[in-house]
DNA sequence: GTCTATAGATAGATAGAC
DNA sequence: GTCTATCTATCTATAGAC
C-alpha cells in the first residue's frame, strides 16, 4: 500500500496551488484595503473555502499577510534579475518603477506598509521579508550610484533619498486618483507618474 | 435666575474647546494609524475623557473623523488665502506643498483617504469636505495653469495630473521613511521632497 | 455633559465531525 | 484538509445614574 511517488507529488502540488490561490487573494485584498480593514472572512470568501481552512495553511492573519508580502517581494526580485545587465542604470531604474506601477494598476500590489498599518511591525520582524528588502535595496542602490556617477541622476541627491522616492512610487496615490478620474488609459497613467518622478513638474 | 450672557458664552467656549481637543486627538491618531485601526477608546484615552462622552459631541466614529478631516481642510484653505497674491504661481505651489510636508512631519496630517480606507466613502458623502476639496482644487488649479502659461511648470503635463501629484505629497511615505532613518533633520526632508517633486530625480 | 456598565455586532481563532 | 459551529476578545454605540 505504498503510495507512488507521483501521487505524493500531486498532493503536494494541489496543496501548493491552494496556498498560492490564498496568497493571491490576500494580495488582491491588501491592494484594495488596509490590513486592518481586511478580514479573514474576506479572504475565505474570495478563495471560496471556509475560514477555518485558512488556518490549516497559515497560523494567523499576520502570517498569511506576511507570506503574501514576501511573495510580492520575491516577484520583484525575479524581475530585477531578469533585466538586461548591459542596460544603462537609469533605464533599469525606470523599468523597475514601471513594473511597480503596472502591478499597482492591476491591483496586485499590496500598499506598502507605512506607519498607517498594524502589519508593519510584524513584517519587519519577518526575516524573509527583511532580508528581501535588503537584497532589493542593494541592487537598486547600486544602480542609483551608477546613474549618479554618470551624471544622469542628480549626484547632489542622497542615494537613500532617491531609493525611498522610487519605493514610494509603488504606493503612490496619484495612480488611484487618476484611475478613478477615468480620464486616462493605464499606460498614460504609468507614463505620467514616471515622467513626474524622473523629470519633475518644472519645465526643462 | 436668567444666566448672564457672558456665562452662556463661557459655557459655549468650554464646549468648543473640548470639541477642538477631541478633533485634535483624532487628527493626531489618524496621522499614526489608519481609520480602521484607530478606535474610539484611543481617542477617549488621548483626550482623557470617557468614551461615551465622545458620542455627546459626535454621533459616530465616521462623523468624528470626518469633522477632523474637515478641520484640516479648513486649515489648508486658510493657509492658501494667506499667501501673498503677487507671488509667482510656482512659488505659491511650492509653499503649499511645503506646508503639507511640515504638517505631515508634525504628525498633524491625517493620511489622505486613498482606497486604503473605509473613511473614503464617508468623506466623499460629506458636503463640507467635498465642497472644501473643490474650493482648494480650484485655487491650486488656477496657479497650476498660470505657472504652465509662464512655462515654469511643464505645459505638456495635464493640469489634473499636476494637481494630484501635489496632493499626493501630503501623504508621501518618503517622509516617514526618511524620518525613521533618523539621518536627516525635518527641514532637510522637506527640502528633499520638494526638490524631487518639482525638479525630478534626473540631473538638470 | 460626564461617568460606569453593558448591549450588540463582528473580528480572529479553535473544536470536532467527516 | 475541509467543513459547521462556537469561543473569546474587542469594537461601536447606548442606557441610565449623577
Amino acid at each position: 500500500m505504498q503510495p507512488a511517488p507521483a501521487k505524493v507529488s500531486f498532493k503536494e502540488q494541489m496543496l501548493q496551488a491552494r496556498e498560492h490561490a490564498i496568497l493571491r487573494s490576500a494580495c488582491d485584498l491588501l491592494g484594495e484595503k488596509s490590513f486592518d480593514a481586511m478580514t479573514m472572512d474576506d479572504v475565505a470568501g474570495k478563495v471560496g473555502i471556509a475560514k477555518a481552512s485558512l488556518y490549516k495553511h497559515f497560523g494567523s492573519k499576520e502570517e498569511l499577510c506576511s507570506a503574501a508580502m514576501v511573495e510580492v517581494l520575491s516577484a520583484a526580485q525575479t524581475y530585477l534579475t531578469s533585466l538586461e545587465p548591459s542596460l544603462p542604470a537609469v533605464d533599469k531604474l525606470r523599468a523597475v518603477v514601471r513594473w511597480s506601477l503596472q502591478r499597482l494598476l492591476a491591483q496586485e500590489m499590496p500598499l506598502l506598509p507605512s506607519r498607517n498599518s498594524t502589519l508593519r511591525s510584524v513584517l519587519m520582524a519577518n526575516k524573509c521579508y527583511a532580508d528581501g528588502v535588503i537584497q532589493v535595496s542593494d541592487i537598486i542602490g547600486e544602480w542609483i550610484t551608477e546613474a549618479q556617477a554618470e551624471g544622469v541622476i542628480d549626484p547632489d541627491l542622497p542615494p537613500i533619498g532617491v531609493l525611498y522616492t522610487l519605493y514610494a512610487r509603488a504606493c503612490d496615490p496619484v495612480v488611484s486618483f487618476l484611475k478613478d478620474s477615468a480620464l486616462y488609459q493605464d499606460e498614460e497613467i504609468v507614463d505620467l507618474v514616471l515622467r513626474t518622478c524622473f523629470d519633475g513638474l518644472r519645465a526643462r
